[in-house]
RNA sequence: GGCGGUGUAGUCCAAUGGCAGAGACAAGCGACUUAAAAUCGCUCCAGUGUGGGUUCGAGUCCCACCACCGCUACCA
């Protein structure tokens, strides 16, 4: 740390206004209903995505998303607005769990002590949070209504003629069980050994676990399963009135997958069983010459004639021998083996072979797929390997030159192909469809890659499932015995097999002679599938959220999402995000809530690179910690640099040299008003007087109210903090220096550097009028355009569009009178000597451009 | 491999299709100072990754390629 005397002494008045803004609750939001609530301002909702509280504490990327908010927030308080500004602890997760496990510490202490150590770093940064509405997703009171919403899931499905949920009372069938939103599956799931827990397919990246990089391999499990795929649909379409980036909503809706195709039963030959295969170019139909079943396809023993029995067999145990990694890791070499079955094709009546092979999955489509291998790479790869016919039917327009050695998987003309000669690709899907529905041999069809969501997890630091096991079925816990906290253990290790933790607290877990409690947790999911709503009404012990608090904060009249504005990472687009929405539009078709989508605006903040331009990381030694930078230039230095470093959607390199900019920056706007006397004391400038504007000066300080403006409601704070360095150039060296500049500048900067501008502000109140209460309390300021008007204007002069010379005009000048000063000038007159004018161009307030023939 | 994003001064970054520079960093010079720091003032530097195209006019729009970053990956 440094030990020369500070630019300006922030050390003495940050922590001080920190702990004056708390304690007089300067940033509380109101309900409606609350005494001082007010009936003529507007709502404004602005989150941040809540952090995980790890041991690390906070990182420089949080603070960029969180003094963006932090300015709207403050923005929008100054221009009246009633804002929520919320923050809350996201507390439930691996991590705190395996630091528990290895100091031998209960999560909840560590956790507990990570929220502290986060809250006081947030409050050092002065984020102007409501923290009267702090939640944690550990709370009991929180996770009450975690569970209540687990109960909403597991007493709903969806009604496929109106395609909303509904009560599951409604439903007439045989077996509830099979429609329920949370339903019970034991189907293979994502198992990670070292992790002692399974995993969602968004959890698994390259066959291993998002958390800790350990291998995951499949096994058929009995788990929880949420039904997201009921929502796919409105997943995909109600993204079109959201106000997202478009790589988000992009991101969405490929990990949704929508493939529209077909699907076509093949019989087998001299069985009765059929296979029915989904494909996507039923177009290719004549140009199947083989059928491939995933090696786990129900329909394998079956059809294998006893001659093959062993090779199949033995396929199908090396494939299950490897774990999804080294199924990515050797995708490269198509292995497969042929069944000894043959199948026939619908539209010629071919006998083709049918293997099984560990290219296709299970998971997706029918699990069966017919190979077109002119026209498909994977199949020309496979059919390549094991000397399978290859048969075109399609022609692609363009003459593929050289590359007659690969396959045509574009769009072209049918060839080849019986009833669909001659017709385009689309052409031919749309009529091969009608064709095999009509024969009763297939039909069209939409798949999903999007899978059910697996929600459980053998793991003790989570919520436990309001559910209880009787004779092999289970029930749902009532409203009334919420919460269900999970037992006091000492020993909440993994058992090492499929077996929860929890299964040790075997007091906990009897709920009566013949009735157990269910014993996985639900994931780190949870919880932040319903924060921001919690945090309307967080205190509410009725509901997980008062039907009016719902309807102030996420009520919007003519868009779909609640929540005005969300700013977080790149990384929860297709987890959190996904997740979050589900669980809000089931909640909104049982008639919980008001809006069918949880967020309208979101903003994914850009990551903040180390000063080598690399990726922070404690192995590359590049992490910038933002304590030490607080100490040193303090928290307005490091929320304005990291506004400063450019768009707030990019990724950034950190330079340390930047923050003493920016420090040098606010030191200039502290000796605005502030002076240094002989003994070192900071006093009030004499140079402050009441005194007019000049013109100039008005018209910066005018045009700094637009440009600051206008920057925050596009989030372009780089370009604003520019514009308020331009007014403070202009201004600490004026003599006298007019307060009214301050009056309406300081709160311009406020929502940026907040400490500064409230200490700054405090000072000239005991002093001058039009500064008293709180800057974070004042209003925003508004420009007057007449302000802004300049006399003269600079033309530029261009000859076929290169500029020649400048042109000075009076300020309103129409067309014709620049046209005619422009020719005036001799020095134009010399260059035009002789040459034809064939246009010219006038750019009001810009430039003149004369094309010459 | 696919998708998305980004390429502008030594560096970070600005520029509704209209004079490439708003701001900052770094560098240099000067003022103040016994000196230094701090502060103040001034100065320097690119024709916008490459190649085409559209246009009176392109950093900006279109096409191709290159580089870097991010996401995704046998999804039929």
């Amino acid at each position: 740390m440094s030990v020369t005397r500070k630019n300006y002494p922030f050390p003495e008045f940050e922590a001080r206004w920190q702990k004056h803004w708390l304690e007089a609750g300067a940033f509380r939001a109101t309900n409606p209903g609350d005494p001082d609530f007010r009936t003529d301002a507007r709502k404004y909702f602005v989150l941040d995505m809540f952090p995980y509280p790890s041991g690390d504490g906070l990182h420089v990327g949080h603070v960029e998303g969180y003094t963006a908010t932090d300015i709207l927030a403050r923005y929008h308080r100054l221009k009246g607005d009633n804002v929520l500004h919320p923050m809350g602890w996201d507390a439930f997760g691996l991590p705190a769990e395996q630091y528990a496990i290895k100091t031998g510490q209960h999560p909840r202490i560590t956790t507990q002590r990570n929220i502290d150590n986060f809250r006081g770093q947030l409050q050092s940064l002065g984020f102007s949070y409501d923290w009267s509405r702090e939640i944690s997703t550990t709370d009991p009171e929180y996770f009450h209504w975690t569970q209540w919403i687990f109960l909403q899931l597991y007493n709903a499905w969806v009604n496929p003629t109106t395609n909303r949920a509904e009560s599951i009372s409604t439903y007439t069938g045989e077996d509830p069980d099979s429609v329920r939103l949370a339903f019970v599956s034991d189907k293979p799931v994502n198992w990670c050994p070292e992790l002692g827990t399974v995993l969602a397919n968004e959890e698994v990246v390259d066959g291993k676990s998002e958390v800790g990089g350990f291998p995951v391999e499949r096994r058929p499990m009995r788990q929880w399963m949420l039904r997201i795929t009921a929502y796919t649909e409105r997943l995909i379409t109600d993204l079109d009135g959201l106000d997202w980036p478009e790589s988000i909503k992009l991101l969405q809706r490929n990990w949704i997958g929508r493939s529209e195709g077909a699907e076509v039963r093949f019989s087998l030959e001299g069985l009765e069983e059929a296979v029915t295969v989904f494909t996507t170019r039923p177009d290719t139909l004549f140009g199947a010459t083989y059928l491939v079943l995933a090696p786990e396809h129900p329909l394998v023993e079956t059809i294998t004639p006893s001659a093959q029995a062993e090779a199949i067999i033995a396929y199908k145990k090396s494939c299950s021998a490897k774990s999804d990694l080294e199924r990515t890791d050797l995708a490269k070499e198509k292995t497969g083996v042929f069944t000894g079955a043959f199948a026939i094709n619908p539209v010629n009546d071919e006998k083709i072979p049918v293997w099984i092979a560990d290219y296709v999955l299970t998971g997706y489509g029918t699990g069966a797929i017919m190979a077109v291998p002119a026209h498909d790479e994977r199949d020309h790869e496979f059919a390549t390997t094991f000397n399978l016919p290859i048969r075109s039917v399609v022609r692609a327009d363009e003459p593929q030159g050289e590359k007659t050695q690969g396959c045509f998987s574009g769009t072209g003309t049918a060839v080849n192909s019986g009833l669909l000669d001659g017709l385009r690709t689309p052409e031919a899907k749309s009529k091969i469809i009608p064709w095999l529905e009509e024969r009763g041999v297939g039909r069209g069809t939409i798949t999903y890659k999007l899978r059910d969501w697996l929600f459980s997890r053998q793991r003790y630091w989570g919520e436990p499932f309001p559910i209880i096991w009787e004779n092999g079925s289970h029930r749902p816990l009532t409203p009334e015995d919420l919460p269900v906290e999970p037992p006091e253990m000492e020993d909440f290790k993994p058992t090492g097999t499929a077996e929860p933790p929890l299964s040790k607290a075997t007091e906990w877990v009897r709920y009566s002679e013949t009735a157990s409690r269910e014993l996985n947790t639900m994931p780190q999911w949870a919880g932040s599938c319903w924060y921001y709503l919690r945090f309307c009404d967080p205190k509410n012990p009725e509901r997980f959220i008062s039907k009016e608090a719902e309807q102030y904060w996420m009520g919007r009249t003519g868009t779909p999402g609640g929540v005005d504005l969300y700013v977080g990472g790149t990384e929860h687009a297709v987890l959190h995000l996904l997740y979050a929405r589900f669980w809000h539009k089931v909640l909104f078709d049982l008639g919980h809530l008001t809006t069918p989508e949880p967020f309208q605006r979101l903003v994914n903040q850009g990551m903040i690179l180390g000063d080598d331009g690399q990726k922070m990381s404690k192995s590359r030694g590049n992490v910038v910690n933002p304590d030490a930078v607080v100490a040193e230039y303090g928290a307005d230095s490091l929320r304005l640099y990291e506004m400063f470093m450019g768009p707030l959607e990019h990724g950034k390199p950190w330079s340390m040299t930047g923050v003493e900019g920016v420090y040098r920056f606010l030191a200039r706007v502290w000796r605005m008003a502030m002076r240094e006397n002989q003994e070192g004391n900071w006093v009030l400038s004499e140079d402050l007087a009441e005194q007019e504007l000049t013109s100039a000066q008005r018209r910066v300080l005018h045009a700094t109210i637009k440009k600051v403006t206008q920057d925050i409601e596009s989030l372009s704070f780089n370009t604003a903090i520019s514009q308020m360095m331009i007014f403070t150039n202009e201004f600490t060296n004026a003599k006298p220096r007019p307060l009214e500049a301050l009056r309406l500048f300081l709160p311009l900067l406020s929502p940026f550097a907040p400490h500064l501008v409230e200490e700054i502000w405090s000072l000239l109140s005991a002093k001058f009028a039009g500064f008293g209460g709180l800057a974070s309390q004042s209003a925003w300021p508004s420009w007057n355009e007449d302000y802004l008007i300049v006399d003269e204007i600079s033309y530029a002069v261009q000859i076929n569009g290169k500029v020649r010379g400048h042109l000075i005009v009076p300020t309103g000048a129409d067309k014709e009178s620049v046209e005619k000063a422009a020719f005036a000038d001799p020095l134009l007159a010399e260059i035009l000597e002789g040459k034809e004018v064939k246009k010219v161009i006038i750019v009001p307030g810009r430039l003149v451009n004369i094309v010459l023939a």
